[in-house]
DNA sequence: GTTAATTATTTGTACATACAACTATTTGGT
DNA sequence: ACCAAATAGTTGTATGTACAAATAATTAAC
């Protein structure tokens, strides 16, 4: 099993069981083939940041779908869960999904009305709001604090654009 | 339910039950919000290329890992598993599911010894490989039409070289 | 005004991925 | 040479997400 260990640069540096110390490229072989496929990439990065702000988020024992749900219903009490699937771009079942968990914790209401569904924050949701909102600072600051603010920013904002160019559903 | 209708540059034009129009910029309220998190971003990227990369690789009936993984087999047969779990960014418990299901499906071969296990590729996967390829070129040319080669070039590897940086575990 | 089409949400089911615990093997310390 | 530590891989279990089908409500068509 190839451990990293360090990382200066664009060097990763691995050690392997019989103490060979591999040095790459973080473009090496295979990873160069597939660096340049945002299919690849996007899923890595994805996998990443998400391990990380669910240790962020564990603060307040939500997982961070669930947090940046609740984060949504109280800024909006009432909306829809046609809206909640739009703003999070989540498909309409798995919104419902995530409701109904927050419901069984106490943490939003459903209320439905004719075939639309409304939600609405519980106080015990407005309470971890704010813990809520701490964590994802934590969050920004951490992934900034290793990126660079500037770059994170652009970057960001451009997978955020290329996502809803990409999303043509 | 607010559905897309039509992108043109950073609006985005909804049509609701009752034929109001909505005309929202892309930063709109709660989205504003978001798009600024790498988390949000970078997980709406990562769903939506994946559902792309499902039709494409669909043609060769198979889900876009699997099919990364069979061309990594093939690209360097007898590798171990922790490499390809190293190379996919994929951890050890992944990897092992993904083999079984390509094992069940005759795509790959794996040959333990001691501790470690080799993985070959069959007859079946080399032949399938070339159908792969050719599904990941269109896939490839599909995301480029819409955002762009030059862009889409830039934003991979920056993404690419985040997750890197990112993945300190 | 009754029937067909559309829309909003939920449910059944499937799947990719991960963590934690476990097994088996190899390495290292003394 | 033996025992402790580290390592590679697998398995049990959980979870987030989605698709397709079902349900229920609203709108449109004639």
């Amino acid at each position: 099993m190839l451990t990293q260990r360090i990382f200066i640069k664009n060097l990763k540096i691995f050690a392997h069981t019989n103490n060979v110390i591999y040095i790459c490229t973080i473009m090496s072989d295979e990873k160069n083939l597939y660096c340049k496929c945002l299919y690849y990439s996007a899923n890595a990065l994805a996998r990443i940041i998400t391990r990380i702000a669910e240790e962020e988020f564990a603060a307040v024992n939500l997982a961070p779908s669930y947090a940046f749900m609740v984060m949504t219903i109280n800024k909006r009490p009432g909306l829809l869960a046609g809206e909640l699937s739009d703003i999070m771009m989540l498909t309409p079942s798995t919104v419902t999904r995530l409701l109904e968990k927050l419901e069984s914790q106490q943490l939003v209401k459903r209320h439905m009305e004719g075939r639309v569904t409304m939600i609405y924050p519980t106080p015990k949701s407005v309470e971890i709001n704010q813990e809520i909102q701490a964590a994802w600072l934590k969050l920004y600051k951490r992934y900034t604090d290793i990126l660079g603010e500037e770059f994170a920013h652009q970057m960001t904002e451009d997978i955020f654009i290329s996502a809803v160019k990409l999303d043509t559903k």
